[in-house]
DNA sequence: GTCAAGATGACACATCGTGCCAACTAGTCA
DNA sequence: TGACTAGTTGGCACGATGTGTCATCTTGAC
């Protein structure tokens, strides 16, 4: 049911800090969305969580940081389950079996989702870091490609696609309002619109 | 031969606007690339470039955009070339021929782009902020396709598509230590590599 | 209870970014 | 040439961000 199945070995420190980085991200999201993310101060969110502005920069690293402090490894669980699929299929396809995997989770609390995403709409610079954290998990699909025998150009290339598909797929989600149990159907209707329709009619002589 | 065509068409105090951004980018990247983002201030790049750090945050934004304040607008040749384009073939056709356009004036200052890319992938603010920059093209791309009759659905998924091709093209061409002439050639691979091998063997069920 | 290691808060400090105002410059018109 | 106007610049003050340092408090093992 949980996110990844390692949270009985985490020690009771480390239970603790994740759930002050998780209590930052919930205020700060909260705070961002009430009135934009100029007119929150650090002081506000560290107020919120009950702490001094030192010790929020102990939990994380600027003011930024603090909205992405919960979500920062679910594409660990899509390489996780991807890890587990039928290992005579292509590795392109186990991975987008572990995107499927991931949608699941991902729909969890649709509607704070959706206000995430209205506050990254309204602030670049939060966007470009969701931009940023979304690189890093192209790279663990990059890595995950290579490890089985992908050459580095097609594990580049194939990764950034695993991507844009995971993004277009979630953002036709959000857009419909994020109904809970529809995200893996826009996976499905992006993985099928993808080869037949778009590619082969951008390159007709081939 | 040069960037776009409207040169001409500016003011001359719009020139000098345009020459001062010019000399902060030269500037802001020589000293990023020389000692470090953190450990260049902005008063560091101000004085290299002959003015107040007031003055400085009249012409950028903040410290990050003085970096990006030459390369702005680049992706607004491809829609430009794309525009000319054969309208008889579809818009996706037409956009990568665009692409193909813009490799040409990419290809300029090989060097300069090589050093541009080693900063980024040592400083994640910037790489996070290259990222938006990229996604504003892309929103240009589907603003591009739209025009043209493509749905909303289908534009966003190209658009990603395209900057995603044009991303692994730069990329590869940027390992092979930028060799001039060498880009539109990484862009036919990369295309040419697309629908028949990567994404066929990930859906193989289709 | 004791002790060590980690967590926290307070303070000082450098840097970032902006509002405000005075001085300077370029171009225009008489 | 001289005055006028609009735009540009620099200086100053200020709030906000982020870090180093130290003293104090808490936690967990023994």
């Amino acid at each position: 049911m949980c996110c990844n199945g390692v949270v009985e070995r985490l020690t009771p420190r480390e239970r603790r800090q994740a759930a002050t980085r998780r209590s930052l991200a919930e205020h700060a999201l909260r705070l961002f969305a009430a009135r934009g993310y100029e007119a929150t101060t650090v002081a506000d969110i560290a107020d919120a969580a009950d702490m001094s502005t030192r010790t929020f920069f102990r939990h994380v690293r600027d003011k930024d940081e603090a909205m992405f402090a919960a979500d920062e490894d679910v594409f660990a669980d899509v390489v996780e389950a991807a890890a587990t699929a039928d290992p005579d299929v292509p590795p392109l396809a186990q991975l987008l079996q572990g995107v499927r995997a991931l949608a699941g989770s991902a729909e969890k609390d649709p509607e704070v989702k959706c206000a995430r995403e209205r506050v990254l709409d309204d602030n670049p610079a939060l966007r470009a870091r969701d931009l940023a954290q979304q690189l890093r998990w192209q790279q663990q699909v990059q890595r995950f490609l290579q490890e089985r025998g992908v050459t580095a150009d097609e594990a580049s290339l194939a990764a950034g696609l695993v991507l844009t598909i995971w993004r277009e797929s979630y953002r036709r989600w959000i857009a419909a309002s994020a109904e809970p149990g529809s995200l893996g159907t826009f996976l499905d209707a992006v993985v099928a619109e993808l080869p037949d329709h778009i590619l082969t009619s951008a390159v007709p002589d081939r």
